[in-house]
RNA sequence: GCGCCCGUAGCUCAGCUGGAUAGAGCGGCAGCCUCCGAAGCUGUAGGUCAGAAGUUCGAAUCUUCUCGGGCGCACCA
């Protein structure tokens, strides 16, 4: 509501100063003032026309305070300091149109796709790879049509790389350290299905297993090295036993990932392969093309002779010019000399097929279903027809894959620079718009507190314990599992539960502690922005008071108990405020310092949609999950201040209760998009 | 060596495209449950925004440099 009001705003402006001064401007910048009492938005504008204008500010202010006042939903508009205009909202005017949920509407065209998760089918995923999936799952989630926003058309899709040198790894551990046979892999995996021992905790310990045997040895170092090149060659490949087998795991962990991320309430639409990628020769295909343009050549002297290269994208992008004389010794080698291609010529040909450039599609499969969609997974079969087999005739299953308008990629910011050289090639091959709709959407690592990792049992060196944090290590069997992680924030949950609520059954109490567990973790993990590295701790992760959570669950939850005892339903609470009878004045209970405490819900719930807008701009969720406190603090503010159901004054009592509503909603809301759900009672 | 990120209260972090007296949580101290649930609320102490120079009416925010920390710079993925 907030941004509706400051879009009307901008066009009254915007025609003012056109018709006064005939000026127009790039932005106009609104602010929320300092302190309420100074108005609820704040124009700089003024500053901004000095300069031009060489006029002082004030005056400036004082010749358009007339009109700005005149635009609708504004109360009055003072000046202030040097030359603020500070605008007073028509107070009772919006809450009534708040309390008819009147709001600006967020979305717009395009097929939007996000791309999380992307863990190597290997071993179990630990939490910095929760990190990753929350933010993609959140981002998605805001972007995404829901009861609240028309939003955007969105896909998520989890890339697998089903056939890199990690699966090749654990390959290498069943087959030369376990001497396990095809069969005897499938009867492994039975054996460890009935015992109830999840595959991907078991893959963890032969990742960290082979990671040391490869280094054991010295003098067998080359040949070891050489059985995990052969290893990875033969699962390329296809079509073999070691490949059957690098299947089997690989698909057997990402079920397990599935799972692990099924708990968060994170799903996904699309599951593309690197092995289909392979199978599917979309690399030589985008080599044609590569080659066709210029982007890619044939080094023929210096050190990359002999290697396709391209060059650099910071270079690049920074306009340096190259010399001509010699080679680009700098160049990205996308082909090595033994025909081979490196991962970012891989990159580039699924980015041109992501946004449809690249002539070709995966076939399709049934892989998993959630209650409300299909998970498809990518395959060779009916490549190119867009069906997958057994679907229905003419309806494409992943009906939008390949031809995203824009791509969101979550990946940690250590591959900035590979996913720079991607975005850059696109621009290189005339591509500039596919580019420029290309986001990395980047977040620094999570590593764990010395303390933690101490209580982990890892042992520590004098230099690991003087750092901020300890790096996490997959080669090491070193870090936090996402299920134990899970596991331990619902239990704790479950200990409070069980404590205030003995009278409640075990459904609901367990219920009500994995709502809580996981709200808990989600917001730990979303409240950094997304540049700053976490030091994870677990006794700050499973800390339920203050900024966390649990503590926007339980002013909702708070504000719903209200109802419960009123005997109100919320929608009617708001319907009462929004047809308030004329006749009953408003204004009075919302001005003053005792109706200004109540206005401040209203307000900050207002803003809503533009702090949406703003998250959504900056691929930051954290916004949101800072707005989500705020508002949850403002609620118990109130709730602490106004006692609801004893209020005798009927108008009074309405505003109260559609208070407490309009909180309620819009916390629900913002939650939602967090993937943080409200539990029944806390 | 080159590139990117960071340095804000005891600790962990916010601070929107430069704008009003730099904020929050935790921790500390002092209080609040005969009153919609205390996973809550109130009050209080605590900062030379790493340092220096510059641009500007105005800088935590922009530029340059210095110091300190992190991460990238493979014919790995």
């Amino acid at each position: 509501m907030y941004r509706t009001l400051q879009l009307q705003l901008q066009t009254t402006i915007e025609a003012l100063l056109k018709e006064r001064y005939q000026i127009s401007l790039e932005n106009l910048a609104m602010e929320l003032p300092p302190r309420i009492e100074l108005g609820e938005i704040a124009l700089p504008l003024a500053f901004e026309l000095a300069k031009r204008l060489k006029k002082a500010p004030r005056i400036i202010a004082q010749e358009i305070q007339a009109a700005v006042a005149n635009a609708p939903g504004v109360a009055r508009v003072e000046i202030a300091g040097a030359g603020y205009l500070n605008l007073k909202l028509d107070r009772p005017s919006m809450v009534k149109r708040m309390a008819a949920d009147e709001h600006a509407r967020v979305g717009g065209g395009g097929f939007r796709l996000v791309e999380h998760t992307s863990i190597n089918p290997n071993k179990a995923a630990h939490v910095g790879h929760l990190r990753n999936a929350i933010l993609g799952d959140s981002f998605a989630r805001m972007l995404k049509r829901d009861e609240y926003k028309p939003g955007w058309e969105t896909g998520v899709q989890n890339y697998i790389d089903n056939t890199g040198v990690q699966v090749a790894d654990i390959v290498v551990a069943i087959t030369e350290l376990q001497g396990m046979s095809l069969d005897g892999v499938r009867a492994w995996m039975a054996a460890l299905r009935s015992s109830g021992t999840r595959l991907d905790y078991a893959c963890w310990d032969l990742y960290a297993q082979v990671s040391q045997w490869y280094q054991a040895d010295a003098p067998r170092v080359a040949e070891r090295r050489q059985i995990r090149l052969d290893t990875l060659h033969a699962i390329e490949a296809g079509g073999n036993e070691k490949a059957e087998i690098a299947d089997l795991i690989a698909t057997g962990v990402l079920r397990r990932h599935l799972e692990t991320m099924e708990r968060l309430g994170i799903e996904y639409d699309f599951l593309p392969r690197e092995s289909e990628i392979l199978h599917l020769h979309f690399w030589e295909t985008a080599r044609a093309l590569m080659v066709q343009r210029g982007v890619l050549y044939l080094e023929t002297a210096g050190k990359n002779k002999g290697c396709w290269v391209m060059r650099r994208a910071i270079s690049a992008a920074a306009g340096v010019e190259l010399s001509t004389d010699g080679p680009d010794e700098d160049a990205k080698i996308i082909i090595r000399s033994n025909g081979t291609v490196t991962y970012v010529g891989k990159d580039i040909a699924y980015h041109l097929w992501k946004f449809g450039l690249l002539g070709k599609d995966f076939g399709y499969a049934k892989f998993r279903d959630y209650p409300t969609h299909t998970c498809w997974i990518s395959t060779v079969h009916g490549a190119g027809t867009g069906l997958a087999p057994g679907s229905e005739a003419g309806v494409h299953p992943a009906q939008g894959y390949g031809h995203a308008d824009a791509i969101y990629n979550v990946i940690d910011s250590r591959q900035d620079d590979p996913q720079t050289q991607v975005k850059e090639s696109l621009r290189a091959l005339g591509y500039a718009e596919e580019s420029d709709a290309y986001t990395h959407l980047n977040y620094a690592f999570v590593g764990l507190t010395a303390r933690t990792a101490q209580e982990l049992g890892y042992g520590l060196s004098e230099e690991d314990r003087a750092r901020n944090f300890i790096e996490v290590s997959g080669r090491k069997g070193f870090g936090v599992k996402a299920d134990d992680l899970i596991d331990r924030m619902i239990e704790a949950a479950r200990k409070e539960v069980d404590a205030r609520h003995p009278d409640l059954d075990e459904a609901e109490r367990a219920a009500i502690a994995r709502t809580i567990g996981v709200g808990a973790l989600r917001y730990f993990l979303l409240r950094f922005t997304r540049n700053t590295v976490i030091a994870f701790d677990y006794q700050d992760a499973l800390a339920f008071d203050g900024e966390t959570g649990p503590y926007a669950q339980y002013a909702a939850v708070r504000a719903a108990n209200i109802f419960r005892k009123a005997g109100v339903q919320e929608s009617d609470a708001l319907e009462a405020m929004a047809h308030l009878d004329p006749s009953q004045d408003l204004a009075p209970l919302l001005e003053g310092e005792d109706g200004t405490s109540v206005w401040e819900v209203w307000l900050t719930a207002s803003r809503l949609s533009l702090v949406l807008e703003q998250a959504i701009a900056a691929a930051e969720p954290a916004i949101l999950a800072r707005y989500a406190f705020l508002l949850a603090q403002q609620f118990n503010n109130f709730y602490h201040r106004h006692h609801i159901l004893t209020e005798t004054d009927a108008t009074r009592k309405t505003l109260l209760l559609s208070t407490a509503a309009v909180a309620r909603r819009e916390l629900v809301r913002v939650l939602g998009w967090l993937g943080i759900g409200v539990p029944s009672a806390m």
